[in-house]
DNA sequence: TATTTTCTCCCCTTTTAGGGGGAATTTAAT
DNA sequence: ATTAAATTCCCCCTAAAAGGGGAGAAAATA
C-alpha cells in the first residue's frame, strides 16, 4: 500500500487526481493541502510513502518547499507538479531531492508509474520532460534569480528607482546598482526593460 | 442529460474531471480533445451542450477559439478554465460569448454547478472570479495603446533605445520620446520598467 | 574546512531616460 | 466640414541608468 498525499493550490488538480486514484489498487489516499503550512500541519502527525507537489505555489517556491521538506522527512518522496516543462526548474527541483518530475499533461498510467517507481527508491520523469531536459542541457536554460536579486528585481518592475529600491531595503544605492548590473549581464540584456519582459515572461518574478 | 465535452493541452485535468462528473448524474461525458482541430473535428459530428474550455491552449489563445465556435455553433454554451485569474482576459472572454468562468481552483460542486447553470442560459462564474472582476473594474478603465505606441512599446521592451527605434521606423529620436512619455502619463507609471510589466500584464503588448 | 557564490559597497564616465513645456501635420471620427 | 485624436518634431534641463572597473564580508556549498 502506497500511502500518497498531495500539496496543490488548485481544488480542481487535487480532485481530480484523487478520483482518479480511487480505484487503483495498492494506493492509500492520505489527504491533501492547498499551502505549505497545512502540509507541514499534516506530516507531524502522519507520513506519506509519496508526496506529490506543484512547484507553482502561490506562497512558496516548490523548490524551497521540497528542500524543506526532505531536510526535515528524508524517507518522503517527491513528485514535482507542474504545467510548463522549464528545464532549469526541474533539474534545480531533482537537486533539491525531489524523486520524480511530472508534467501536467501526464496521463494517469503516468501517475501511477511514477508513484510505483519512486517508492523503489528509482527516480522517474516521463517522457516529454525527458525530452525537455535533453534538448536543453546547458545552453538554453536561463539562469535563477537569487533571492536577493529577484527581491530587487520585482521592485524595479514596480517603477521605483535605484534610490528608492535602496532606502527600502536599507542598502546603499551602489548596491542595488550592483544587482541591476549583474542581472543585466547574466541574462545578456541591455536594460531594465528587456529584463522584466524576459523575468515576466519566464516567470522568474 | 446534460452533453459535455472538455478541450485542455493537459490530460491530467481531462482525465481528472472526467473521473471527477463520472458519478454526476443528468451528466453525460462525450469526450476530450487536446487542441483545437481536435475540437472541430468532435464538432462536425456531436454537439455537446457545454463546453469545457482551458483558455491558455499553446496553440490557439482561448479567446478567439471561443469567438470561433460561438459563432459556428451558437447553441452550444462555453464555460473558460483558466489557472490565473486575470480580470482583462475573463472580460474578453465573455465578450467573446463564453457562458462561465471557473478557476482551476474551483470544486467538483462549483463544476457540477456550473454546468446546470450555464444550460438554463445564465452565466456562472464561481466566488474568486467575481471577487477578481470586482476588484478590478477601474482596470478595465486602461486606456488603449495606439499602434504606433505598441510598435514602440514593443521595442522598448525589447530592449531598443530611443535612438535604436527611431532609426527601426525612420523617425527622430524626439518622436520616439514623446511616445515614451505619452505612455508613462497616460498609465500613470514613473518608468519603462513598470510601463513593461503592467503592458504584459494587462496582455497589452 | 575549503571553496564558491552571494551580497555588500566603492570608484569612475558616458549614455539614456524622465520631466517640463510647445507646436505643426496627418488621420480618423462625428 | 469641423472636431478630435494621433503622429511627428522641437526646445530646455536634471535625474537616473548603463558600462567599466574593483574589493571585502557573509553565506551557502562541497
Amino acid at each position: 500500500m502506497i500511502k500518497i498525499f498531495i500539496i496543490d493550490d488548485h481544488q480542481l488538480i487535487i480532485e481530480g487526481i484523487h478520483t482518479l486514484l480511487e480505484s487503483e489498487k495498492n494506493i492509500e489516499w492520505l489527504g491533501s493541502a492547498k499551502t505549505p503550512d497545512d502540509l507541514s500541519l499534516f506530516l507531524k502527525t502522519k507520513k506519506p510513502d509519496v508526496l506529490l507537489m506543484d512547484i507553482n505555489l502561490p506562497q512558496k517556491s516548490g523548490l524551497d518547499l521540497c528542500k524543506e521538506i526532505k531536510l526535515k522527512y528524508p524517507a518522503i518522496h517527491i513528485i514535482g507538479l507542474s504545467t510548463s516543462n522549464q528545464p532549469s526548474i526541474i533539474r534545480k527541483m531533482l537537486d533539491n531531492g525531489a524523486s520524480g518530475y511530472l508534467l501536467k499533461d501526464a496521463t494517469k498510467n503516468e501517475i501511477v508509474e511514477a508513484l510505483h517507481t519512486v517508492v523503489t527508491g528509482k527516480t522517474y520523469i516521463n517522457f516529454s520532460v525527458a525530452q525537455a531536459l535533453k534538448n536543453n542541457m546547458p545552453s538554453e536554460a536561463l539562469p535563477m534569480l537569487t533571492r536577493r536579486e529577484k527581491e530587487v528585481l520585482e521592485l524595479i518592475s514596480d517603477g521605483l528607482t535605484n534610490q528608492d529600491i535602496a532606502d527600502k531595503l536599507f542598502l546603499d544605492v551602489t548596491t542595488i546598482n550592483s544587482h541591476r548590473k549583474n542581472m543585466l549581464t547574466k541574462y545578456h540584456v541591455n536594460n531594465t526593460a528587456a529584463l522584466v519582459k524576459l523575468a515576466i515572461n519566464n516567470n522568474l518574478i
